[in-house]
DNA sequence: TTTTTATTTCTATAATTATCGAACTAAAAG
DNA sequence: CTTTTAGTTCGATAATTATAGAAATAAAAA
């Protein structure tokens, strides 16, 4: 990929990564090693969900979530290869 | 470290790195393996000298370089240290 | 001392952002 | 069919951001 566009990519995904709920909810998942709800993880942050639905949809934007959708229910997992190409090494150091 | 302000940490430094510009200042020292001046970063960059000094200090400011002084010069390198602690792998990714 | 060089600070501006409640959509349960 | 449940979109707001030019600072060079 072109140096110009990695960088924007990369800035994008930083941007996405700097925010300390979005951190919250990516830790969240990561311990919990499974897919969450929006709910969930709303009730467990303490976020109003029209919040969270903003921070999901951020989150899977940039690729660095996985969404499958089940009924009413909507689940988020890690991407891990979006990790692993942009940031090797991160989601251990959590 | 608490977590919460670990994660106040950890957002600043995305939020810094969230900038193409200062991606491409960090791909610059990265590549010049050396200090390099506001100066320097700027022409390089075509950016105009008062926004290269603004991202300087945002990047000093999250420890994200190093500064030395010298002169009118002002000489930046990258801060290994903080990559290794907070993005391991990533400036090996550039 | 005057001038040049390097950087910083100030000012203004345009753009983006996170947040929540309210209204809306869609599916499940009753 | 009506109600509940889950999530999305809208509207408004408050805050932050990147940018460049102009003015200010400070040290080197002439």
């Amino acid at each position: 990929m072109e140096i110009e566009l990695e960088d924007q990519k990369r800035a994008e995904i930083f941007k996405t990564l700097s925010d300390a709920n979005r951190l919250k909810i990516i830790r969240t998942l990561q311990a919990s090693n499974r897919e969450m709800t929006c709910g969930e993880v709303g009730a467990q942050l303490s976020i109003s969900k029209s919040t969270v639905s903003y921070h999901f949809k951020a989150l899977r934007a940039v690729g660095l979530t996985n969404t499958r959708k089940e009924a009413q229910s909507k689940y988020l997992s890690l991407n891990q290869e979006t990790f692993n190409k942009y940031l090797p090494g991160f989601l251990d150091s959590l």
